[in-house]
DNA sequence: TCCGATCCGTAC
DNA sequence: GACGTACGGATCGGAA
């Protein structure tokens, strides 16, 4: 950045159409005003105030009417939709956004707002300004320069000459005669016919411009010579009409656009009238881009060795290139970054992953990263063990870990604890993205090394800055302990899993495939013939129209876009028409194939013959783990044919499988937290307390319950904890509505301390903003404070739910931690190679398999005292089926 | 051709 | 519409 002062000038034509259709109409007031296109302008000058200010601007727009340009070409801007009565509404509103933030907005009938733009800007850049355009109209393109840019709110980039051409493949100074060339749809810019992008840019490299082109026009061949010479006029004059007019006799003094400091009450008091809460309440500063850094390239162990501090932390960014598996990257290097120098950038020889080894890695880095004594912070240490371990390499020393303060600090955040996330949030800046890096590439392998390492030296910096402000919020919200004692050596956990991976038999998985395949083939042959003619049955909507517009069957409940057509709906057609059977076999199948048999082979490491799937440890706002690439904790369980899935899920020779599950650990942990003495009672004397509920609520003795009245009680159990609703109850059991809300009456007047818990813990939790898990562990929950009732109720199922999933989650992983530490201690070879939510997969040579199930059982068993017992089920097996059985 | 929205189904 | 936490495959329609 220079140090020169700014002038922004907003294409407001362009951002007001762009607004319309990126935000979802959804948007608008309590009255029915739309606004999409209002916020949308609105943000946009958050992201533009929040920035370095500006001391110039203005917002310009088309006028209604012809232009000069129609002059010259009636059919210029001729084929402009008609403008939505949704947006025209939204006009005189953005007039006053613009108002309300102080900057002149310019509309002069007659005369184009490129014209206006780039006379402008042209002044702007003559006065030595830095000039930032507005737009995402490559027309302006041809405006870029030293002093002039072109800033994309909307996608948030900023082209410079060299973003340009990398974007549109020409140099802003041949922006216009490209167009000439090509023409512009929207504008309706005619061009020669015939030449596209391509040629455009051979003709150019090779004439310079269009002039250039027709004066040697006899050089040309084939068509494209006849294109020219018979368009020739239309080509001239598509280049007048692409030509921005930068030299407008405009009445305009620099000083008219001086921008006054923004009157923020003047703004919240729009904000209120156009209900855009949000952006009263977000006054948070976010500066535009992140400057690239410079790198210095390690060629020498040396250097590396001269740069390392002797006990300051130092920042990490490896780049890793993804390939076929998502846990197995290649290593292309590193940058560190530290206080008081610049950063280094450590580029690594490319071995693909089968032939990594330590070698790799210049000796004085793998010392560095194996040290204990010398702090570290980086951005998802799992992932760096992983990739370290599978190098040989233990990292030891992390200081600091973005990724999972990112997931303590907010656990219920999108995009979740991404560094870019991160940066846009704790240090209010947008910073590169590997795509911005990428620019046409495909892989971080193709850009020069220097790209490289200027891209992830800022990425090293940026992490440097943020774990202060990271580290500093941890301790305000008493997370700091918890991230080095339970978050970052489950990570370390989870980095041995992936590695180690499942085994799996592809061969039975593939057999399986086949037959399930032939099956699913006979019934789509079958429900093809039901139908009278062949269709595709797993579009809805063809389906929809089979089922209840030829075959005339009763439609039920109806989706956003249609009717329904799901299980059941289906199950409801079942007695009426043969082919609602066959389709509900058909759906099952298809599903299996698809999700699991057909997709899972391909996750197979062919060098391993094991699936090594991801963890997501900020994945979940309760903080439960989840897998991702493939998904393994939801292979199937309760069908036979999910069954012969997981038996091909199986131990290795001389190796069987232990499957340890607790039993109804979030039932338990609700009598623990609510300490409510009827629940308590119960599983203190180990009894069955779905089946003590359905004695409650049938008023019978327990013993003399039935299995249909004991799925009752599980049931009603689970509302509980989920927050379920009369209506969603009845729903999951099939009864009326009456029914079940007599149901959920009765449950809590048997278990009142229940009702009291969950009743305080949505007090409390109103009250402080977030819930807490076992271990300390918070999520906040803005829901509670929702406009909407139903999103506040939303807000308070999740405060409900939260305490317990989560300190489910909080156990398990204890557990996790002090089985492993148990295992290396006693130097057995049993390793742990699934966690699904309340289960353990273990894989263990066969002549400890006892002696671990009874460790596994016993750790679980007392890792955490509770009010109540936590109990454990233990199998053994050769596959997972068996083992779980 | 790619991407996001939608529907549906799978797990705990 | 009304059940907490998730992922992902197939389809479809619109944007690039």
């Amino acid at each position: 950045m220079t140090a020169s002062e700014r002038m922004v000038l907003i294409d407001g034509s362009w951002l007001t159409f762009r607004a319309f259709f990126a935000i979802p109409s959804s948007f608008s007031t309590s009255d029915g005003l739309p606004t999409n296109a209002v916020y949308g302008f609105a943000t946009m000058f958050r992201k533009l105030l929040a920035g370095k200010q500006a001391r110039y601007g203005a917002v310009v727009f088309d006028a209604k009417g012809p232009s000069e340009r129609n002059e010259l070409f009636a059919e210029y801007k001729a084929n402009r939709p008609e403008m939505a009565d949704e947006l025209v509404q939204q006009l005189p509103h953005i007039d006053r956004l613009v108002r309300a933030h102080g900057f002149p907005l310019i509309r002069i009938p007659g005369v184009e707002a490129d014209d206006i733009i780039g006379s402008l800007a042209t002044l702007g850049a003559k006065r030595e300004l830095e000039v930032l355009i507005i737009s995402g109209d490559k027309d302006f393109a041809q405006l870029i320069g030293p002093r002039i840019r072109l800033f994309d709110t909307m996608k948030d980039v900023i082209y410079d000459a060299e973003l340009a051409k990398l974007k549109w493949g020409i140099p802003p100074s041949q922006m216009i005669d490209y167009l000439a060339m090509v023409g512009d749809s929207v504008d309706n810019i005619p061009g020669v016919r015939g030449v596209g992008p391509k040629t455009a840019q051979t003709l150019l490299e090779t004439y310079g411009s269009l002039e250039g082109v027709l004066a040697n026009v006899n050089a040309l061949k084939g068509k494209t010579k006849e294109r020219f010479i018979e368009h020739r006029e239309i080509a001239l004059l598509s280049k007048t009409l692409a030509t921005i007019n930068c030299a407008l006799p405009l009445e305009l003094s620099l000083e008219a656009l001086e921008l006054p400091a923004v009157e923020t009450a003047q703004l919240n008091e729009l904000f209120r009238e156009l209900e855009f809460y949000s952006l009263i309440a977000d006054d948070r500063r976010i500066e535009q881009q992140t400057a690239e850094a410079n790198a210095t390239l390690v060629r020498d162990e040396s250097e590396l060795l001269a740069w390392l501090p002797e006990d300051a932390p130092v920042a990490l960014h490896f780049c890793f290139q993804f390939g076929q598996f998502p846990t197995e990257p290649e290593l292309l290097g590193l940058a560190l970054a530290r206080e008081g120098a610049a950063p280094l950038f450590v580029p690594l020889p490319q071995r693909s992953p089968a032939e990594a080894t330590a070698a790799q890695l210049p000796r004085a880095l793998s010392d560095f990263l194996a040290s204990d004594k010398a702090p570290k912070i980086v951005h998802n240490a799992k992932q760096l063990m992983r990739e370290l371990r599978r190098l040989g390499i233990e990292l030891r020393g992390v200081h600091g870990d973005a990724y999972l303060a990112g997931f303590l600090l907010d656990p219920a955040k999108t995009m979740p604890h991404e560094l870019s996330e991160l940066a846009k949030e704790y240090l209010h800046r947008a910073i590169p993205t590997e795509k911005l890096a990428l620019g046409r590439s495909k892989y971080l392998s193709e850009l020069p090394i220097e790209k490289l390492a200027s891209y992830s030296a800022t990425l090293a910096l940026v992490l440097l800055e943020l774990w202060p402000e990271l580290e500093a919020l941890l301790h305000e919200r008493e997370q700091y302990a918890h991230l080095f004692q339970h978050e970052l050596p489950i990570s370390q956990l989870l980095a041995r899993m992936e590695l180690d991976g499942i085994f799996v038999d592809g061969e039975d998985l593939a057999r399986l495939s086949t037959e399930l395949g032939a099956r699913l083939a006979r019934l789509e042959t079958e429900i093809h013939e039901l139908a009278g003619h062949p269709f595709n049955i797993g579009s809805t909507k063809q389906l929809a129209e089979v089922l209840f517009e030829e075959l005339k069957l009763p439609a039920g409940k109806k989706t956003k876009t249609g009717y329904s057509t799901d299980i059941e709906v289906l199950e409801g057609l079942v007695p009426k028409h043969p082919i609602a059977a066959r389709l509900i076999e058909h759906r099952k199948l298809a599903k299996l194939i698809s999700t699991y048999t057909d997709a899972l082979p391909a996750c197979v490491n062919p060098r391993s013959q094991r699936i090594h799937c991801t963890y997501q440890q900020g994945g979940a706002s309760t903080g439960r783990l989840i897998t991702t690439d493939p998904d393994l904790q939801r292979t199937p369980v309760k069908t036979e044919e999910g069954l012969r899935i997981r038996r091909t899920f199986v131990a290795p020779p001389g190796h069987l499988l232990i499957s340890a599950d607790w039993s109804q650990i979030e039932l338990r942990l609700l009598a623990h937290f609510s300490g409510d003495h009827r629940l308590v009672d119960a599983f203190q004397k180990g009894l069955d307390v779905h089946a003590r509920t359905a004695g409650q609520l049938f008023d019978m003795m327990p013993e003399l319950i039935s299995a249909e009245q004991r799925a009752i009680g599980k049931q009603v159990n689970f509302a509980t904890i989920y927050g379920q609703g009369p209506r969603a109850l009845a729903l999951s059991l099939g009864i009326p509505h009456a029914k079940a809300k007599a149901y959920i009456t009765r449950y809590f007047e048997v278990y009142a301390e229940v009702r009291q818990w969950l009743d305080q813990t949505i007090a409390q939790a109103k009250k402080l903003g977030y819930v807490s898990t076992i271990l300390g562990r918070r999520r906040y929950i803005p829901e509670l404070y929702a406009k909407s009732p139903m999103d506040r109720q939303a807000g308070e199922r999740i405060a409900a739910n939260t305490p317990i999933q989560g300190s489910a989650a909080d156990i398990c992983k204890l557990a996790m931690l002090s089985l492993q530490e148990e295992l290396d201690a006693r130097g057995l070879r049993s390793r742990l190679v699934l966690q699904i939510h309340d289960e353990l997969l273990l894989e263990c040579p066969e002549q400890e398999v006892e002696d671990v199930a009874t460790l596994v059982r016993e750790i679980m068993q007392s890792v955490v005292a509770l009010a109540v017992p936590l109990t454990v089920d233990v199998g053994i097996g050769a596959n997972w089926a068996d083992a779980k059985a």
